[in-house]
DNA sequence: CCGCTTGGTTAGTGAGAACTTACCGTTCGT
DNA sequence: ACGAACGGTAAGTTCTCACTAACCAAGCGG
C-alpha cells in the first residue's frame, strides 16, 4: 500500500490523474515518459492497493483515483500524531537508562 | 521522502519508535529482525527524509520520530482531497470523447 | 465482415537497493 | 590509561522490481 507509493512513476501516474482527471491508459502513456505496458503494470499495482479504480468504456479503460486507499494511508499517518509522541520522547530522554 | 516509506523495514523501524518511544540503534536492532548496520543505513535514509531525528547521548545515539517529514507526506496526501476529484471524474465520464 | 485500435499479459533484461561481514573511530567505565 | 561497547562506513553479494519488446484478446468503425 505504502509500497505502491514508493515508486516515482506510480506517483507520477497519480499526480497526472489528479491534475487532468480520469484518463485512459494511452492517455497516461502520453504524459508519463514510460511505455504503455509499464503503465498497465503500475495501474494493476495501484488497483490492488486500492488507490485507483477503473471502468471499462468500450475498448478503453478509464482509470480514476480511488479515495479508499488514500484514507488508509492517512489513518496510518495519523497514528504517529495521536500517540504520545514527543511526550514519550522527552520523558525517556530524561529518564533513560534501562534497556534501550 | 515517500520513497523512504516504501521499504517495509523502514516502516518497521518507525512503528517501533512509535510504540516504544525513542531508542538507540542497538535497541532497534533487537526488535527489528535485521543486523545493526542495516538499521544504521535505514536511519540515515529516514534522517535525510526528515522522518527521524537523532541526538548523541554519550556513545549512544538516541533516535526519535521527527514530525516534519510526516507533515510533508500529509500535505502531499491532502492535495488529492482538496482537488476537484470525483467531480472531475463523474464529469468526464459523461462528457468523455475528446483526447484521453 | 474485416481491419484497426486499445489494453492486459509474458518473458527477459538491467539497474538499484537491501542486507551481511569486516573494519575503524569514539566514548564511557574501571 | 586501557579495555569494552556502541555506532557509522566500505565492500561485496543477492534479490527484487521497473522497464521494454513481443504476443494475444476484445470491441468499434467502415
Amino acid at each position: 500500500m505504502l509500497d505502491a507509493l514508493g515508486d516515482p512513476t506510480r506517483r507520477a501516474i497519480l499526480e497526472t490523474l489528479r491534475r487532468s482527471g480520469p484518463s485512459s491508459v494511452a492517455g497516461l502513456a502520453e504524459r508519463v515518459p514510460v511505455s504503455r505496458p509499464a503503465i498497465s503494470q503500475h495501474l494493476k499495482v495501484l488497483g490492488l492497493a486500492g488507490l485507483v479504480d477503473h471502468e471499462p468504456r468500450g475498448t478503453r479503460n478509464i482509470y480514476r483515483i480511488e479515495r479508499g486507499g488514500l484514507a488508509e494511508v492517512r489513518d496510518w499517518l495519523d497514528q504517529f500524531w495521536d500517540d504520545a509522541l514527543d511526550a514519550f520522547a522527552e520523558h525517556v530522554r530524561s529518564t533513560e537508562g534501562s534497556s534501550e
